[in-house]
DNA sequence: TGCGCTAAATTTTTT
DNA sequence: ATTTAGCGCA
């Protein structure tokens, strides 16, 4: 029992308030002001603007107990939403420690996504489903259009069913109904089909009885908007409403809360414009920012005392973020210590990049270090191989995070696709994708006349077959198949009731002559896909039954990862939003990759906003020490690209970043000669010109290799005592001048800006490159 | 029908 | 460089 369980039972009365603050429960110990502000301010909209490492989860699991605790609720009546089912499980799990049990009643505790789901299910009928509507992911989904697009006959070569998904989410993830797609929009694919296609997609998804994601909140929103008693019921029932991560809804999202929050208005948001990152997939940092002239009477409460990182860092970090604009504005603040202040160093490539920092981490693992508290955070995936490559070679336990996920490895969907099948004789796609996985000698052809057949007579694939194998329409090979298909299934179906759901499906592989198919594989990772299926079968156990199972899977694509040995973390910035660790490295801080060029592209000064803002999300996840780390050289797409120094490494304070050579530096003619062994920029031939005087130069020492700290040169700037990773006092060669590149060989300069140079080299065309890395030639 | 080749496309990721 | 998808040929 826990220490306010003794205020909960009179809802709401004046007297359980009057005790609560007579006798201050224990929870409420050790929050700051703010936070306490965050948790006891309970009628009307809140915004709470919280930092990061501001305490921001605490202060949200607090209230939900605080709730419950002076009865204004019970735990069935309060909605809280997040964007991940990991979110949504560690706040069940920390309401669970101020609550106790209390926190299973949560009903309501869950992703935007799983929560429309369950309402859907219930009103089904409502918006033209079935209650056992199946959750198409986004390969379904991708393959219904293809069909859509072929039904149409438009060449999907020239319009990539892929591009048609997006720009249908990016209406979805805008709460746009086919009919209320903009004209312009509407015509912008295939010579102006693409709002009839997407009216189309949404005719068949109907027709199969599925959704995909944008449909379990487009579908919910136009439930709740045609059947105003349906939706004043949930404005009734839900007396609290909290929401996590506010700065990644989009406008579905958006119009999605306002509807069910305009009930009691008791609703209670909580996020960090600053750590915005996911603009490209629809979420609207203006959500956050209008929340006052959304929600009238707003209370805004701010979260600035930062818990997690050092003086230097969080000094680092704010300053970065200052140079965004259209923000809400915190100042986080520490009383902690200073730290030690954020290092960067500077590399000569990717391959180095990875050596310095596995050195690095090895020398914390000899001082104790822990290597669960050290994490690697990248911008793009492809930078993960360098890292796993070198941790491969010296032996250091890492883990990468967030890379495909087990759920939609190609042997898990092949054996989803089955029990879907069993389960849901109506899933089409489910269907498809295994009538001839393993071969068994059905077809396009076959798959054609199924497909035909089914239109005509408006009927499942699967009872389509069942009738076209008692006919002549099939050669006698593919008829035979098929027909023992049908009957397999059919046996199977019969037994759902009688086996349980993992016997079943283990029966299922094995008779299918699934497990068979990679048994036969001689692959190396065909063991790897056979010891998934058998995970498959021993996730499945936990489950009630298959439908259960199946919901399970289409709305929680992870699974729960081992932690037996400690492990360096290898992620993406963005997988890394909302952790902390002792240690960050930051590698790839170089133009063009970070920020990324597409951003900048696509999105202009937004999409360089929100890069900064990544960067930012980055530097705050250090608890002690963040390492920055920029290569003048890096492969990308298995070409050499020279790269400059990324413009947010301009945006740091140098008061509080801290300039490091990286240990090759001053050996740096000898160690670049046997790096340069590897490459052959100029073919495998030693013997060619361009080798011989790459090694010349090579071994030639220079003055000044390496070094970024160099007199820094004031340069116009906006924010004074920046770190200046691109100043030069003078520069060295001219437009016009011959240099060599180690990389490039030789070239012509074409133009000087600061230390970078553009030069158009005789072989490899114009780069820019840093000026150290050039010789005169 | 199935295999093997060529060609094209490669930011970020959840649900 | 690597992977994947589509196409043409056996």
């Amino acid at each position: 029992m826990t220490d306010f369980d003794d205020y909960a039972p009179q809802a709401g009365g004046l007297a359980a308030r009057a005790a609560a603050a007579a006798q201050r429960p224990r929870y409420l110990d050790g929050l700051n002001p703010e936070q306490r502000a965050a948790v006891e301010t309970l009628d009307g909209p809140v915004l709470v603007l919280a930092g990061a490492g501001t305490g921001k989860t605490r202060a949200l699991t607090t209230r939900i107990a605080h709730i419950m605790a002076l009865g204004q609720a019970r735990a069935y009546e309060i909605l809280a939403v997040t964007f991940t089912n990991k979110a949504a499980r560690e706040m069940r799990e920390r309401v669970e420690m101020l609550v106790g049990d209390g926190a299973q009643a949560m009903q309501w505790l869950g992703t935007f996504h799983a929560i429309s789901a369950k309402i859907l299910r219930r009103h089904a009928e409502l918006v033209g489903l079935k209650p056992n509507f199946t959750i198409l992911d986004t390969d379904d989904q991708i393959r219904l259009l293809k069909q859509v697009l072929q039904a149409e006959n438009i060449d999907d070569k020239r319009w990539p069913a892929r591009a048609l998904a997006m720009r249908i989410d990016g209406w979805k993830n805008r709460g746009l109904l086919p009919a209320q797609v903009p004209a312009g929009e509407a015509e912008s694919f295939a010579n102006g089909k693409g709002g009839a296609l997407y009216a189309l997609y949404q005719e068949r998804l109907k027709i199969l009885n599925a959704v995909d994601f944008g449909d379990l909140l487009l579908e919910t929103l136009r439930l709740f908007r045609e059947n105003p008693d349906v939706l004043a019921d949930y404005q009734k029932r839900f007396k609290y409403i909290l929401v996590d991560e506010y700065q990644d809804t989009n406008v579905a999202q958006y119009l999605w809360l306002r509807l069910i929050s305009q009930g009691r208005r008791n609703v209670c948001c909580v996020g960090d414009d600053d750590q915005s990152v996911y603009g490209w997939r629809g979420a609207e940092v203006e959500n956050i920012l209008r929340f006052e002239q959304d929600f009238p009477g707003a209370k805004i409460v701010r979260l600035e005392r930062n818990y997690r990182s050092t003086g230097h860092i969080l000094a680092a970090a704010s300053h970065l973020i200052a140079h965004n604009e259209g923000r809400l504005g915190k100042t986080l603040f520490t009383d902690g210590e200073e730290g030690e202040k954020p290092t960067l160093t500077g590399v000569w490539d990717s391959q180095e990049e990875a050596r310095v920092i596995g050195e690095d981490i090895e020398q914390l693992q000899r001082k104790g270090h822990s290597l669960e508290e050290i994490a690697i955070l990248v911008r793009a995936s492809f930078q993960m191989r360098e890292f796993e490559e070198r941790f491969v070679e010296i032996g250091l336990p890492y883990r990468i995070i967030g890379g495909p996920r087990f759920y939609e490895r190609a042997e898990i969907r092949d054996a989803l696709a089955y029990l879907r099948c069993v389960g849901q004789p109506s899933d089409d796609l489910a269907f498809e994708r295994i009538i001839n996985t393993p071969k068994r000698g059905l077809g396009d052809a076959t798959v054609q006349l199924l497909h035909e057949y089914g239109r005509r007579e408006r009927i499942p694939l699967m009872q389509a077959a069942r009738f076209l194998v008692e006919t002549e329409e099939l050669k006698p090979k593919p008829r035979g198949a098929l027909k023992s298909l049908v009957a397999d299934f059919e046996r199977w179906r019969n037994l759902i009731d009688s086996k349980p759901q993992h016997e079943l499906a283990e029966m299922v592989l094995d008779e299918s002559g699934y497990t068979q198919m990679w048994r036969d594989d001689k692959t190396p990772e065909a063991a790897g896909r056979l010891e998934n299926l058998k995970e498959l079968v021993r996730a499945m156990e936990e489950f009630p039954d298959l439908a259960a199972f199946l919901e399970h899977v289409s709305l929680v694509m992870e699974t729960e990862e081992s932690k037996e040995q400690a492990r360096v973390s290898v992620m993406t910035l963005h997988a890394a939003k909302g952790l902390e660790f002792e240690t960050v490295y930051l590698p790839g801080w170089e133009e063009g990759l970070f920020p990324h060029q597409r951003s900048l592209d696509e999105q202009g000064r937004a999409g360089l906003e929100e890069e900064r803002r990544l960067a930012y999300v980055g530097v705050t996840r250090a608890k002690r020490r963040a390492r920055i780390f920029f290569a003048s050289n890096r492969r990308i797409r298995g070409l050499w690209q020279p790269t400059v120094p990324s413009r947010f490494v301009d945006n740091l304070p140098s008061d509080h970043v801290e300039v490091v050579e990286a240990p090759s530096a001053s050996q740096y003619g000898g160690y670049a000669v046997s790096r340069f062994a590897n490459l052959d920029v100029y073919g495998s031939d030693y013997s060619t010109p361009g080798w011989k005087r790459a090694k010349a130069g090579a071994t030639t020492p220079r003055a000044e290799p390496m070094r970024e700290s160099r007199p820094r040169a004031k340069q116009p700037m906006t924010i004074e005592g920046e770190v200046v990773a691109r100043s030069s006092t003078n520069a060295r060669y001219g437009a016009g001048s011959r240099v060599f590149h180690l990389k490039f060989g030789p070239g012509t300069v074409a133009a000087v800006d600061g230390n970078k140079c553009t030069v158009d080299f005789d072989k490899a065309g114009r780069k820019m490159v840093l000026e150290s890395f050039l010789q005169a030639g």
